[in-house]
RNA sequence: GGCCCCAUAGCUCAAUGGACAGAGCAUCGGUCUUCUAAACCGAGUAUGUAGGUUCGAUUCCUACUGGGGCUACCA
């Protein structure tokens, strides 16, 4: 149940006679700033004492005696300028608790009406290897993903591969004059991948970024070998078809590493039978227009226009852009497209969605937009050699350190002349696997994705703080409780015993667990899984505050020790679940 | 040049127009015959500058300073 929702529910009744629409100020009602405020505080008072030309606290007053809340909540109290201050009934909270045990959703709801979203992430050059910077992408997108699902949307996630562009004209100048036919034959995927970075070798020296120079010879042959590939040319086109398998194979390898799925993977070449359409439609309908020999939307003063079709008669991404969004709305008739995308493109995407709406689309477009990984420096990353890291190097890597730690770890916990409990290789590779990769999708989707986010292994790793690591760790403590007490956990979810809540921390802990719905309405709201990850930390904090004060295997009485037991309980599968909606593994042992 | 984004503690980051701006790291000091010490407890420092709107501003507006980005034939 989302506790917040009902407040502001209640409140809007309790206003609907004060003023003509009680909305904007039920919305005031928030989770409190404060413990010492009590659980939530509605803060509307003040505003409405500013409306209705009364003192807030007497405003407040007259809302208090109208509100219908004797269930819930004990009397709200008044304070300072005209803060309400609301807090929970113990009593209330502790059949919340146990009914939420009850559920498999852990009383989330599902949301009403259901709406239906798109959303377009990771979308690698299928040519080159993937690196760094498709790593937020790709994660942030199936963290929405899994989290509009669970909150009952229907969700359509679409790879939006680029698998026509220019680096395919790199790969066929590698092919065609430095490919090593064994290695091909043995290999195909490293070899292309070595052919593609070989190829970037040879062009002159310049950033990735800096866009195209004509005076260089093998820039314009691999341009030529694009041309003749999107005109249709015989030779390029099976060879195109013939690196498809490899490249698809190269990055799903990743994708399955991840643990990340999509529905579909229609890339820019699905497109190309119906760019000409898209420009004759839009030319049409008067949003684009000739100019320069190019076709073009134009936009305001001083804007640079879009363009959507070259001199030389290419079409551009633009283009393909809206032909995807034309096709994507047709195909599912999604309320909203999403689409998890660098900052820098910004520029794009408002103007691409300014096209689309005059086009006709009627789908809310979003650009969910984060900030750049950078190194710890604050620069761009960069291997040693100043080439951008792989980013199953990258992973590997992580999964390295996570091993390193973990051995570290054991060693020194345990005491001397023990000897530490032995694991099955498999399973620490499991462990170090689900660590390694936790610690780097969390330590992304902790932070606010708005900014630009330092990739800092050695913190990611430190286990400390506000990491996957933390949490990963919290759940398997937790679970080791049942191992030792020898209690099955499943025993507590069906009729569960009454919960008691006579200790702070355990009135504590079940008053955040119960925000659990709020936590996720919110990230879904804003698109922001941080603010689940901020949700879990919270709840880990909270926990371990009860951990520390409450025993629960040597509870005083065995009612007291089936209540905490259920509470534990309910706290490793919210745990579990938030990282399952992260895409985040847990582990029962570590 | 034009347009956009960012600026919070020594460092990395939070904060849905509300009460005394929160965490983590680092630093210092405490907790292991007691359910996993990868843990817990305690201790100090911050909203770039100048204005404005508001009962109330880190949050909204304006200017400035500093950093980053975009700026039609790459995506």
């Amino acid at each position: 149940m989302n506790v917040l929702h009902e407040l502001q529910r209640r409140f809007h009744d309790a206003l609907a006679d004060l003023v003509a629409d009680p909305a904007p100020y039920a919305a005031m009602v928030k989770s409190a700033q404060d413990a010492r405020f009590g659980d939530y505080q509605a803060n509307c008072a003040m505003s409405l004492g500013k409306v209705l030309g009364k003192p807030p606290r007497t405003v407040a007053q007259t809302i208090v005696e109208r509100l219908r809340l004797d269930d819930l909540l004990e009397s709200p109290e008044i304070a300072g300028p005209g803060f309400i201050n609301l807090r929970l009934r113990t009593d209330w909270l502790a059949r919340q608790v146990r009914a939420m045990a009850e559920d498999d959703r852990l009383g989330v709801s599902r949301v009403q009406p259901a709406q239906t979203f798109v959303i377009d992430y990771s979308s690698p050059n299928v040519a080159k290897p993937m690196h760094v910077g498709h790593l937020r992408s790709t994660i942030i997108g199936d963290a929405l993903a899994r989290l509009l699902r669970f909150l009952g949307h229907t969700v359509v996630t679409d790879n939006h591969l680029g698998d026509w562009g220019a680096q395919f004209g790199i790969l066929l100048y590698g092919y065609k004059n430095l490919r090593d036919e064994a290695a091909f034959q043995a290999d195909p995927v490293r070899e292309l991948a070595g052919l593609y970075l070989e190829v970037r070798g040879r062009f002159k020296k310049r950033d990735e970024e800096e866009g195209e120079d004509p005076a260089d010879p093998v820039q314009e042959a691999c341009r030529q070998e694009t041309a003749k590939l999107h005109a249709g040319d015989a030779e390029n086109l099976r060879l195109w078809k013939m690196f498809m398998p490899a490249c698809l194979e190269e990055i799903n390898r990743i994708y399955r590493r991840l643990d990340v799925k999509f529905d579909h993977t229609l890339g820019e070449s699905f497109y190309n039978p119906m760019l000409a359409e898209v420009v004759t439609s839009l030319l049409e309908r008067g949003i684009a227009q000739e100019s320069d020999g190019a076709i073009i939307i134009p936009r305001g003063e001083g804007a640079a226009p879009s363009l959507i079709r070259k001199r030389d008669g290419a079409f551009t991404y633009t283009t393909t852009d809206l032909a995807t969004i034309q096709y994507r709305t047709k195909e599912w008739k999604p309320d909203a497209i999403l689409y998890v995308v660098d900052f820098r493109q910004k520029e794009h995407f408002g103007n691409l969605f300014d096209a689309a709406r005059r086009w006709g689309c009627t789908a809310h477009l979003e650009h969910v937009s984060f900030g750049a990984v950078l190194s710890k420096d604050g620069k761009p990353l960069k291997t040693r050699d100043g080439g951008v890291p792989e980013l199953n190097n990258l992973l590997d890597d992580a999964v390295e350190r996570a091993a390193q730690v973990y051995e570290a770890a054991r060693r020194e916990t345990t005491a001397p002349g023990e000897n530490a409990p032995e694991m099955r290789q498999e399973t620490l590779r499991t462990i170090y696997e689900v660590v390694g990769l936790g610690a780097v999708k969390y330590a992304d989707l902790s932070q606010n994705r708005a900014s630009d986010y330092k990739y800092d292994p050695d913190k990611m790793m430190a286990m400390d703080g506000n990491t996957g690591t933390y949490m990963q760790y919290a759940y398997a403590r937790n679970r080791s409780i049942f191992r030792k007490g020898n209690v099955d956990p499943v025993s507590l979810r069906t009729n569960p015993a009454p919960v008691i809540l006579e200790k702070p921390e355990e009135r504590a802990l079940a008053a955040q667990l119960l925000r659990f719905e709020e936590s996720l309405t919110f990230a879904a709201a804003e698109y922001k899984p941080s603010f689940v990850t901020t949700y879990l930390w919270d709840l880990a904090k909270t926990y371990s505050g009860f951990f520390q004060n409450c025993p629960v295997l040597k509870a005083e009485t065995p009612e007291l020790r089936q209540s905490r037991l259920l509470l534990c309980d309910l706290t490793a599968r919210v745990i579990q679940r938030g990282l399952d909606l992260l895409g985040i593994g847990a582990v029962e042992r570590m």
